[in-house]
DNA sequence: GGCAATATTTTACGCGCGTAAAGAATATGA
DNA sequence: TCATATTCTTTACGCGCGTAAAATATTGCC
């Protein structure tokens, strides 16, 4: 905002009337210089516009104030948001987020980690891709800088786990289900990417014997994170050429449902809870745009402030001890039924 | 993957047998070195796991080799789709791609640029929130970091914009629309944040006009980005209240179409192209979702891998002329009709 | 007003690397 | 083979800031 331009904490310490040292204090913590100077270099700082060179500043640091943030693929906006709000808490913690998107594909997942490692950042959030994962070499990682993961488990890889009670969620929408009507059969990928997956078929299979009802799945061919794609897809064939069991659909996840609503839809069948349809389709996540399709559709949400807010907590507590977790602390949290049209 | 870590350059200099000024040349350019030593410093690389310090280094260029790319929000899968798209060919060309997400939120975007001062980015490709964007702040961050906008243009801001030809692409469909059926109506906020929304209305009513048809606006109420709530919270007002002119909307983005198509279906109304459907509905931006909607959305695409790759082509030859563009230049890329089932 | 406690200044070094200059080594070509 | 052009090594300095130690200044308190 003034004449000469200020090239350094020198130049700024000159025109400000206080020392380097205690300037270099200030900016690391503002309140841990007396009151009276504080206001000194607040005023001079409206005046000058000079802020410490970062790379100077973390070349010196033990520790930068970086967080690393990796979602498995951001063009799905369930971890757009997620990520939106991790990157929120963080800010407010005072630290610099830094998100990187693995894209679905395990190569580059390492290639994120690799290229966070060069930033040195003080802790990890990490939402793997799963069973694509390097395990190894993530595993090699969390070794080395401290890691939480977060919606998709690694077993002993990171300080700690934080996700969704896949049990919890599938037992309440196969409960719901199979209260309003017939029993689901489950719509997922033959071979999932993602744990999760798993452990919604395993609990789709608990849920349905407990309630003492025949657990039936389809398995469908589909490779990648393009879900909508393969639900479309596969949903077209199934619907079309198989005969279900029920009149009543399960899917893996959202993106599968929005995908196989498309296919139901295209192939004349109405899908919904009134008498005149003749299927009922649910999914699981509360993806964004489950609200809008069309029925809009059924499903389970996850409590994903919550695993954003512990996740973030649990990092910074890390960084904050500088060192590692006693032990690995897996946190489920429970999803809540969301009743809409299609189920 | 030897015994002792290596701290530093110098470490490595006396493990490869090179001197730290030609291990400085290496890292810089591979090619500035003679083959042979190229070779001995690879295969100590191969050994030994060491990586310039990334703050050392960049205190000491003249420039660093971050990119920065901001988006007005990651939330929706089309910005997240270009981002992806734009980092892909910062990583090509030997930069670093530094993504921020603005959220919709015009201090939000300053708050990026700030974020991205500090770390002197070579340049940023923006992509501004359009009116909502603080047009002052943004064209002074533009004076001190070589930037590029695309997808919505400030007047006179930045070195070069990109995005898409409203004009061309409004006039594609609405001739499309009118050749095969009624001439439609146009969907679209009554204040868009977007200076293509209202490039679009314009280019709309020129292209009726010039068919000889009356244009007809609904501007409905709405703020902020959540355009399938709008559209879909609007949309049923206007289906159920509103007497429409014709049988035929156009939405200003297939996000306001994808709530309005919603609607449709939650008030029983039939759309698409045969006879048994009332309505005919189509949308603008082919939108990754705009496949599944029910009926699948007839749209148009952006060309947005043009526009990415010009865009990360314009700011390289600014990053390597090191001076600013003699003359701002504007290009607009022509869409595609994309037919679905919707109109 | 005087003392102890606390805060600031002064001085100095180090972080890891870019880079310039001069001399030594190596490659190139006729 | 030798002269010449390249490339490399050695030496040295600087970048902007963290931080330690000792000296000095300021504050709070009785």
């Amino acid at each position: 905002m003034s004449d000469p331009k200020i090239r350094n904490m020198e130049g700024f310490a000159a025109v400000s009337g206080i020392s380097r040292p205690t300037l270099s204090k200030y900016f690391n913590d503002p309140e841990s210089v007396r009151k009276s100077t504080r206001e000194k270099i607040e005023a001079a700082l409206e005046k000058h516009d000079y802020r410490p060179n970062i790379y100077a500043v973390n070349q010196n640091r033990r520790q930068t104030k970086n967080i690393g943030l990796v979602v498995p693929n951001l063009t799905d906006p369930f971890f757009a948001g997620i990520a939106r709000t991790i990157e929120g808490l963080i800010v407010k913690a005072g630290f610099n987020p830094l998100l990187l998107s693995s894209h679905g594909g395990p190569a580059q997942e390492i290639t994120n980690l690799e290229s966070l490692r060069s930033i040195k950042p003080a802790g990890v959030l990490l939402a793997p891709l799963g069973r694509a994962s390097l395990e190894d070499q993530v595993a090699a990682f969390a070794g080395e800088v401290p890691t939480v993961l977060f919606d998709a488990n690694l077993e002993g890889i990171g300080e700690a786990f934080f996700g969704s009670d896949n049990n919890q969620s599938i037992n309440l929408i196969v409960d719901y289900l199979c209260r309003s009507g017939e029993p689901p059969v489950f719509f997922e990928l033959k071979t999932p990417i993602n744990p999760n997956a798993c452990k919604r078929r395993t609990a789709y299979i608990a849920a349905m014997e407990k309630l003492g009802h025949e657990p039936h799945l389809i398995q469908v061919e589909g490779q990648g994170w393009n879900f909508e794609e393969i639900g479309f897809r596969e949903g077209a064939r199934i619907l079309t050429k198989q005969k279900l069991p029920t009149n009543t659909i399960l899917c893996s996840n959202d993106r599968l449902a929005i995908g196989l609503l498309s296919a139901a839809f295209e192939n004349g069948i109405k899908v919904g809870l009134d008498a005149s349809a003749s299927l009922r389709i649910a999914g699981h996540d509360d993806h964004p745009f489950s609200r809008f399709t069309c029925p809009s559709l059924t499903t389970v949400s996850q409590d994903y402030d919550a695993i954003a807010a512990r996740g973030v907590e649990t990092i910074l507590s890390l960084i904050e001890s500088e060192n590692r977790i006693e032990r690995r602390e897996e946190t489920l949290f429970e999803g809540k039924l969301v009743m809409r049209g299609s189920a």
